[in-house]
RNA sequence: GGCCGAGUGGCGAAACUGGCAGACGCACGGGACUUAAAAUCCCGUGGAGAGCGAUCUCCGUGCGGGUUCGAUCCCCGCCUCGGCCA
């Protein structure tokens, strides 16, 4: 363990609460213990939250939680904060009448389930379907509206089946540039050299357009894990997970082609009502960029002069794709042309090893294998220090002729743009970096617009030294330049994606087998030739492995089946079956269409039902899935959408992150090797974190200090939950203590749904106070039996105690709408808080409000609905509307200032105007006097709001 | 380093469009009930000061400026913390 972590002992440092109630408490107490579990049946045996296949007529509510990832751990306190939260919303939709779908399920395949079972040698189906049991168990313990006839796991052989089906559309489809639309591929044309090859190049020509695609690029292979990993499993050369090296080196993957798409991605964000910062992020991550492809010419390719080259490209114009004569380029300030002094490619570029002289070779070499080794992030980070070897060779700038250096840099990534760069170290940091460590030129050649004049300017300016585009400004020469680069043939505006295409393979055995089969020959060698399983054969399930581990070099687990899984046999040829298997996110990229037709055995989902249901109206789940989940998903929705399998191209419309929740508030001192205390703002590296009892603190001023030492500062904080702190909190023990309605209602009541919060217990009990209080104003807590309160009466509600219902209703309505949980919790404390001195409570009060509770705390108000006499369900009871005459005042008191400071209050008339407000706060005797022999400068008088006198400076008044 | 978010009592927080800062809960203090305790109910509770008292005055939303009759809220500059990306 880090000496910077604090041990606890198992029950931290706060003792464990004392329980409310024990098994042996008469009847009329309330016991969650009791009434929960029964409700749980209750529901359950009356399929009180089925749906319908189709909504009725009217609105519909699609609520969806991020389905979880069913860990070996169990349920996290985290889960239920968003799971209670729309369950709320459901649960008041459903109460309004609205026809509701609330579905849940499991993201069962992925690595730590796979590593677990390793770890035990239990099959990770039987591993799986325990820990999918235990979150059932522990989601069903918290009352949640679901309709469990949906519930669904990622690793059912039918759900399997149409992850694969969805996989074969892919792969059946290419995206039309023109149209901005994936099509068929049986639509895709054909260039006529192509089809005059015959069917095999034809073959290959669909198969290189295809969305789901088969590459060669070098990936991050970890040996250790035995899989591959994506870029942002890599950190620091080592993998995320276990920290293993990792290696890149070329291997076959599947991709999908999700760049092609990135606009889309990008422009029809416009529309959803996410969270601006989920937006950006996304869009950073697609990160579309503008600027311009250039070429540069390489004189040692060819025989041909610079001049010839360039006359046969004013001719002839730019060409798609470079040839081998040409280093293409991808920049984003064309307008710094000019200030080029050297060229950068990436180690993996498949022009450096004609680019590089006899001479280099060897030092070439060494660098590229050095660089293999390292991640991308590695490569490209900014702080570190540069690295590089000349090639030896030169190239010709376009505009200038003039040779320019060709270096390799491992700053520069194959993957982006053309995996070369124009270096230009007056107006690039990295350049600039990369000049200063080799000593290479820097020229100048834009100027910022005000003072300056610094070696480095990255930003828009005039420019200088130029040509003909000295002296005009960034934007202008930009355009100019990709006008003048298209019109001599040497170069065209490009728009470029950070977005990489999605590398959709792994070598690992708990994950979708990809449907598709290799033709081998006779020897037992693939051919080349792939094809779809049938649709008809789907689902290809995963064949049983006694070992299932993976391997330490990449041939994927499945390699090892049996040969009656591994080979088939189609059309009188022999093939052997894909054995890489699919990543996590497949499966979560769908599933909420699942939902909605779970059993449907003939298609994916009815398009009908789809129709009906779709859009999700309101999803939440966390931040952490801002960019991959929701991108890979919105990604394989358009795909589905273009080829007219859904009604819609964006599947989310309402989407909330819920914050996370931090373990309890630490209070942290810190201890010197000698033993002493050290104030935190003094400690050393070596000085011992301990965890400081909360008596033991007190606040001086800003900072927290030890009541015995108050010069020792502690730092006060909460920290994530984690098992090596010690402070994860279990919704196990927190049902068992204070019970399933006490935990919704806290996490509810802890503060935003979108903030960050710490956890407190003291919390739980206040609001099981709540609960107790709710309880005890419809029953008799002092009577033997459970019995109705004899406070409780039929008589009807005073006009103040209809004031507060209505105020309460209204609230309580207008803070769900807008997931104001905590407030509308706090509204309804408030209206106990009136009832409860009550002598006499009118069940025309109790009743609306209990119906009010029943989103969120189910169990409870159920139990107080049926005592009161109503027929169960209160969960489909109907939701109390508001009478807006309760909520009109006659009256109002506000405020009246001088000089915008606090000196008395009025009330006047609801509707009084500026200028009897102005009166009423004139005829008040206190602000009376204090404006007498005052001159009044100005009178602001805000109908309904406050009045403010301005008054002449004392000073100047005549 | 970049981007995003946050900073309000002892603590979690509230304050709708720039209009009475601190609703509600925790914790704490006092009281009622009780032989006693727990539980429950009632009252108080941002800080400082004045008054026997009802009350009153001043200060107060991370820091420094600005706009405004009026700023927790808007603008500029900083500090601290957190998250994401690098």
């Amino acid at each position: 363990m880090p000496a910077t972590l604090v041990r606890h002992g198992p029950e931290g440092v706060f003792p464990r609460p004392f329980p409310r109630q024990s098994t042996d408490t008469p009847m009329p107490r309330y016991q969650p213990s009791r009434i929960e579990p029964k409700w749980q049946a209750w529901w359950e045996a009356h399929d009180t939250f089925a749906t319908p296949r189709l909504p009725a007529p009217g609105a519909k509510a699609y609520v969806l939680d991020m389905f979880p990832y069913p860990s070996g751990e169990g349920l996290h306190v985290g889960h239920p904060e968003g799971y209670t939260a729309t369950d709320i919303v459901a649960r008041f939709e459903r109460m309004r009448g609205t026809s509701v779908m609330h579905p849940m399920g499991f993201d069962a395949f992925g690595l730590p389930a796979e590593e677990y079972a390793i770890r035990t040698g239990t099959p990770p189906r039987e591993s799986t379907q325990r820990n999918i049991d235990t979150f059932r168990r522990q989601l069903k313990m918290l009352g949640f509206s679901y309709d469990w006839s949906r519930e669904l796991s990622t690793t059912d052989p039918e759900y399997v089946r149409w992850t694969q089906w969805i996989f074969l559309v892919l792969f059946d489809t290419w995206f039309d540039p023109e149209l901005q639309k994936g099509r068929p591929i049986a639509d895709l044309p054909i260039p006529a050299d192509v089809a005059a090859r015959g069917a095999a190049a034809v073959a290959t020509w669909r198969d290189e357009h295809r969305l789901a695609y088969q590459s060669h690029a070098p990936v991050n292979w970890c040996p250790a894990l035995g899989t591959v990993l994506a870029n942002e499993e890599v950190i620091g050369g080592v993998s995320e997970r276990g920290g293993h090296p990792v290696v890149r080196v070329p291997l076959r993957q599947w991709m999908l082609r999700i760049t092609s798409y990135a606009d889309r991605l990008d422009r029809e964000l416009d529309g959803l009502d996410w969270p601006a910062s989920i937006k950006k992020l996304q869009r950073d991550w697609i990160g579309r960029s503008t600027g311009a492809e250039v070429d540069f010419f390489i004189p040692a390719a060819g025989g041909r002069s610079f001049q010839d080259w360039s006359r046969e490209r004013e001719a002839g114009g730019f060409p798609a794709k470079p040839g081998g004569d040409v280093l293409r380029i991808y920049t984003t300030r064309p307008d710094t042309l000019y200030g080029v002094t050297y060229m950068v490619v990436s180690p993996e570029h498949p022009l450096l090893e004609s680019l590089t002289t006899p001479g280099q070779r060897e030092s070439i070499r060494a660098y590229c294998d050095a660089a293999a080794r390292k991640s991308d992030l590695d490569r490209t980070d900014l702080a570190r220090e540069k690295t590089g070897v000349f090639s030896g060779s030169s190239v010709i700038h376009p505009l200038t002729g003039r040779p320019v250096p060709v270096w390799v840099a491992d700053y520069v990534l194959a993957s982006y743009g053309t995996g070369a760069i124009m270096a230009v170290p007056g107006h690039d940091d990295r350049d600039h970096e990369f000049a200063k460590a080799f000593g290479l030129e820097v020229l100048t050649v834009v100027e910022p617009e005000g003072p300056g004049g610094a070696a480095l300017f990255t930003g828009h300016g005039r420019a200088v030294a130029s040509g003909p585009y000295t002296g005009l400004d960034t934007a202008t020469v930009i355009d100019r330049m990709c006008t003048d680069l298209k019109r001599a043939g040497l170069g065209r505006a490009a728009v470029n994606y950070k977005l990489r295409d999605w590398l959709f393979s792994r070598q690992r055995f708990w994950g979708e087998p990809f449907p598709i089969l290799h033709e081998i020959d006779s020897a037992g060698q693939p051919t080349g030739v792939i094809r779809a399983v049938d649709e008809a054969e789907l689902p290809v399930n995963l064949p049983h492995l006694s070992d299932f581990r993976p391997g330490e070099t990449p041939d994927p687990p499945l390699s090892r089946a049996g040969d009656d899984w591994l080979y088939v046999e189609r059309d009188g040829r022999r093939w052997r079956r894909e054995t890489n298997t699919m990543p996590q996110w497949a499966g979560s990229c769908w599933y909420f269409l699942r939902f909605l037709d779970p059993g449907n055995a003939s298609r994916f989902v009815d398009p009908d039902v789809e129709r009906a249901w779709m859009p999700v109206d309101l999803y939440i789940g966390g931040a952490e899935h801002a960019v991959l989940h929701l991108l890979y998903s919105r990604f394989w929705h358009k795909v589905l959408y273009d080829r007219g399998h859904v009604s819609l191209p964006e599947p989310f419309g309402r989407l909330v992150n819920q914050g996370m929740i931090l373990g309890e508030m630490e209070f942290t001192g810190y201890r010197s090797v000698k033993g002493g205390w050290v104030s935190a703002e003094r400690r050393a590296a070596d000085d011992t974190p301990a965890r400081v009892p909360a008596d033991q603190v007190e606040k001086h001023g800003e900072h927290f200090v030890l009541r015995d030492a108050p010069k020792i500062r502690v730092e006060s904080r909460a920290y994530k939950m984690s098992k090596a702190r010690g402070n994860v909190v279990n919704p196990d023990s927190v049902v068992r203590d204070f019970g399933a309605d006490s935990l919704r209602l806290y996490e509810m009541f802890m503060g935003p749904l979108e903030a960050t919060k710490p956890w407190s217990t003291a919390g739980v009990s206040g609001v099981r106070g709540f609960l107790d209080r709710c309880w005890r104003l419809v029953v008799d807590e002092r009577a033997d039996d459970l019995t109705l309160s004899p406070q409780v009466v039929d008589a009807a509600p005073s006009d103040d105690e209809l004031r507060e219902l209505h105020r309460t209703i209204d609230k309580v309505t207008r803070d769900i709408r807008s997931l104001s949980f905590n407030t509308a919790i706090a509204r309804m404390m408030e209206f106990v808080n009136f009832c409860t001195p009550l002598e006499r409570r009118p069940r025309a009060l109790l009743e609306p409000f209990v119906t009010l509770l029943a989103p969120f705390a189910p169990h409870l108000a159920e139990e107080l609905w049926e005592l009161l006499g109503r027929p169960a369900p209160v969960s489909l009871a109907t939701w109390p509307t508001v009478e807006d005459r309760w909520l009109r005042d006659d009256t109002v008191e506000v405020p009246v200032q001088i000089q915008g400071k606090l000196r008395g209050r009025v009330v006047v008339p609801a509707g009084a105007d500026a200028a009897a407000m102005e009166a009423a706060a004139t005829a008040d005797p206190r602000i009376a006097e204090q404006l007498t022999g005052r001159k009044i400068v100005k009178v602001v008088a805000v109908p309904g709001r406050l009045v403010n006198f301005v008054l002449a400076n004392p000073g100047n008044e005549p």
